[in-house]
DNA sequence: TTGATTGATGTTAACGGTAACAGTTTAGTT
DNA sequence: AACTAAACTGTTACCGTTAACATCAATCAA
């Protein structure tokens, strides 16, 4: 391995000033970089992140905390694995995975943090290093998450759009803040065309949704869509449809949300919004390096929200 | 930040004791361990991880290869991921996630490489630190796996129990050592039973195996199950036998491998091999930290299969 | 008694960088 | 020419830990 002081030699100068080429290239004349430069790549020099981390008095580690419970059955946190790392890789910061059990152990230089409760809350808040959640929430942290409240304004509005003329909102059972915007963006969409919301709420199973489907079947009028707040949701409601011999799109639509991998095995596949979970993760990495490196919040990141069009719409 | 110094101090002892308590204890006597012990309990030490590497001359760094494109839509990379971090996460190592193209950025101590091709063989081999592979292969590496051959041995054997009277094999089209394994022990069992192998090989992609289902659909017999090499090909075989309007499990077993997602939505559920990824991932860290720290390699690391019971097979 | 051996502990010098300060050169001013 | 400020470069000490060596006391054989 070279190192600096290899560098240095090679180029008649002080391991200082190799230093100072690398991390302040504009205190060191044009001559001198020329030659450390020249040295560098002849030598193959790559600096050592260890010892810059001892010296520097930092670790070069970013923790990723799951905190709920992970489903592996979905794409979801591997997306976003890879678009932190990809980012953080660049920066050769290294990513450390860890849950409620393992939190603590060990230092880092900052947080990305996704399944926030709100009994989280202040125990975040006391974090020392900077964090960036990825999810939205209410309480004044920084995060990075799809737009939700647009996302289900639109879609609701493509489904008025089609013709459907009754709207309703099949959402989660859960206090968490993306629900609630989800239901804000139907809500919002319904009441300006001046018609009446009718909400719904289950845990996020899709045999949930059919059973609804099938115990309501004679009370659900024909030319209805269902803005459900995710695709396994939206999912059980097609499932309950079709077996009842109700007619998607014609009669019915369905829309989701999430655009992961249940979408990819429905039939006819779930008009969705899609979220690049792989480019909100790299922007969380960025985010949080930006804090560590310039001390500057970017504040919060929020991604406008793309459809994704399957067959449970009509046109 | 309490350091090695701040301990020695409230114990009355050099740094060096302080270092040999934790590294070599047997080396200082029970009494100064007892003083140095406390002094840390009550400092609330943890080593600086970082100061150990670069003293070291490690980094303290894993790095994980994933050289095949990686389909995000499978648990399959994300539960490995968790398996690895879960050791390494213990031992205080990080995990570096790397594909072909960052390769070689940074410094690492060691290598986890998954999707190898016979053309990396030699620049793995060449490699200074040491390495684990996931999946099997024939040169020479060490590798943690499924026993392939033992698990599609003992479907056949499970298929033929069942009372289905002819084998047919359905392969993934690639030269890969897996795929050799499997169709060896699908062929085992074939000629232990003096009966005539049949196999056929697609990409591993469904609506193949579906199709080939449909096109032969009059040359296939009554009471033949369908050994596949994957769910996918085996959720394609099961499609295409309904389409055909044939009976499974009655008439027609099939079988597959893998027991990831593709399975928790086939109706009815295949019956398939089912790997425990996690716990593979996590023995492959600890056979890497092994060659590590101890220079000592344990070899290859074979996890025998399990049945995962689905209703695709009689009884 | 003495010298050699053993075992426990301390001292020193790294590991590869960086900040803070000290020293040198250069150019500008009077 | 002498003085000063600005711009650049070098020196030193330290980040927190460990290996290698030095030291010291206790034990033991001759």
């Amino acid at each position: 391995m070279t190192t600096l002081l290899d560098v240095a030699k090679k180029a008649n100068v002080s391991k200082m000033t190799v230093s100072r080429v690398i991390n302040h290239p504009d205190k060191v004349t044009d001559e001198l970089k020329k030659l450390v430069y020249e040295a560098m790549r002849e030598l193959d020099y790559h600096p050592n992140v260890i010892a810059k981390a001892l010296a520097n008095r930092t670790t070069r580690i970013i923790k990723l905390c799951i905190l709920e419970d992970i489903d592996t059955t979905e794409p979801y946190y591997m997306n976003l694995m890879i678009g932190i790392a990809k980012t953080l890789d660049l920066h050769q910061y290294s990513l450390q995975l860890v849950t409620r059990r393992n939190f603590d152990i060990g230092n880092c230089d900052g947080y990305i943090i996704t399944g926030m409760r709100e009994s989280d809350v202040s125990w975040i808040k006391d974090l020392k290093k900077p964090v960036v959640l990825f999810g939205e929430n209410r309480y004044g942290l920084d995060y990075v998450d799809t737009n939700n409240k647009a996302a289900t304004y639109l879609m609701s509005q493509l489904a008025l759009e089609k013709g459907y003329d009754k709207l309703i909102y099949i959402g989660i059972d859960s206090k968490e803040s993306f629900e609630y915007s989800r239901e804000a963006g139907y809500l919002q969409q319904v009441q300006e065309k001046r018609m009446i919301p009718e909400l719904h709420r289950f845990g996020n199973h899709s045999h949930m949704a059919e059973d609804f489907i099938d115990d309501n079947w004679d009370k659900i009028e024909k030319n209805t869509a269902f803005v459900c707040a995710s695709d396994r949701l939206a999912m059980g409601i097609e499932r309950g449809i079709l077996r009842r011999g109700g007619k998607i799109p014609e009669d019915f639509g369905v829309t989701g949300f999430d655009g992961v991998f249940l979408n990819q095995v429905a039939s006819p596949k779930i008009t969705t919004i899609k979220q690049s979970i792989i480019e909100m993760g790299s922007a969380c990495g960025e985010n949080l390096l930006d804090k560590i490196q310039n001390g500057t919040s970017q504040g919060s990141l929020v991604f406008e929200p793309n459809v994704s069009l399957g067959g449970t719409l009509r046109n």
